[in-house]
DNA sequence: TATAAAAGTTAGATTAGTCTAACAATTTTT
DNA sequence: AAAAATTGTTAGACTAATCTAACTTTTATA
């Protein structure tokens, strides 16, 4: 069974290599920072994860996941993401809160557990921040973030999730905008982007800005990506 | 912060001199048996929780908890057991898989998140074993617990709860005993202290390896000491 | 391309928690 | 009360994860 300190590399390096934008070679110094050790104590840290054939790794070179290793990486990230949509979801914990004790929660092994946490939540797509949770498998749907820019006219969805910046959420409480909120797109406007939408009994005109940090699925099937046509 | 390590010997602690049957004195080798590891290793962190004043401890004396490493511990204890019930309870685990996973989950700190998640769970009172679960100031409902090797020979009673072993627990479920269950004492043998009960259309020949560890009330009256004469 | 900067490694130290083996104190038994 | 048994302590060693400081390799730049 892994320690906690070697479930936080696999799990810092999935998201380095994996998630992060365009996902640059790691090496021992981007690690260490991501980690906040030193690169002393990676290099020591690697060479043993080698051994274990959790990484692929040669001196002064860079580092990169074997297929066991990006699993166990992407197991940590499916649990932290699913207790955070548990802690959100269940336990009335805002989106702000969750990370820091799902940052313990992700420590705890049962894989029944896990399985039994992810149907108690009816097999959630997404976390509060908006970020996929990966399958039992490991498997990740990347692509599938909708974001409140990307609806069409006419269309309605859920809010589910904001992109983790206070400056979105205080926007948003001024509109009286929230999770959870069904919204309808009522107008575009091609020339800025500029989004009339209607929510609750108001509307709201928004910026690009604003709709492209607000994660949303179909208010129908409860998906990012639907086939439903409403 | 305390370590898992140092929380679980205050949780070993508290089941020693709180809940433990007649809790006689606890020193250096019952700790070190309790927790499974060598007298040396339990000398030498004994000393350790002294300089942090959640013991009293002198050389060669007895182990107590001061009434911070008492309330320390019975918060330990207290998300163990509404860990358990959420497990039981929540995700459908049964009786005898709960302990395990709790061991984990009990090492996460957050308050509020153990005080959302009694909330969440409607404030029990009693975990899936029949145990009581302290409050948020550590204080517990002690029930006079009562074993099946009590009970006279020719009475009933009923099983309430089994002490947190989970060899315990499989035994029970293969010999078909569990919570809740009335058990008749048919016979009791002197020599060696085995036991024949009833229980359902079934009876059963136990040692009191078993009897001593499952707690029982009268059938009658469901209290532990009671003055009815079954 | 030579040199400076950045990145990475190694050696040696530290802390927490554990062990074994030898020794010391206390308690029980004869 | 002396001997035996039990209980507890100490010293020294080990592993995991970290650090600092000195050194080496690779990369970038003047």
């Amino acid at each position: 069974m892994l320690s906690f300190t070697e479930e936080n590399y696999l799990k810092a390096l999935v998201e380095l290599t994996v998630f992060e934008a365009e996902s640059e070679e790691v090496g021992v110094n981007r690690l260490a920072h991501c980690l906040d050790v030193k690169p002393a104590t990676v290099s020591d840290m690697v060479r043993k994860l080698k051994d274990k054939e959790l990484v692929h790794y040669e001196k002064y070179g860079k580092i990169s996941l074997t297929s066991e290793g990006r699993f166990k990486g992407m197991m940590v990230i499916r649990r932290h993401r699913l207790w955070e949509t548990f802690l959100s979801s269940k336990l009335d914990f805002s989106w702000d809160e969750v990370h820091e004790i799902a940052e313990e929660l992700e420590h705890v092994h049962s894989e029944k557990l896990i399985n039994r946490l992810d149907e108690f939540l009816d097999f959630p797509e997404f976390d509060p921040h908006g970020d996929a949770i990966p399958n039992k498998l490991g498997e990740i749907l990347l692509p599938s973030r909708k974001t409140l820019a990307e609806v069409e006219v006419g269309k309605s969805c859920r809010i589910i999730a904001v992109r983790d910046q206070v400056e979105v959420l205080q926007y948003m409480d001024r509109i009286e905008l929230c999770i959870n909120q069904e919204v309808t797109i009522a107008h575009r406007e091609e020339f800025d982007g500029l989004t009339t939408i209607t929510h609750g009994n108001q509307s709201s005109v928004v910026s690009p800005k604003l709709t492209e940090n607000i994660f949303v699925v179909c208010s129908v099937c409860s998906k990012a990506k639907c086939t439903c046509d409403v």
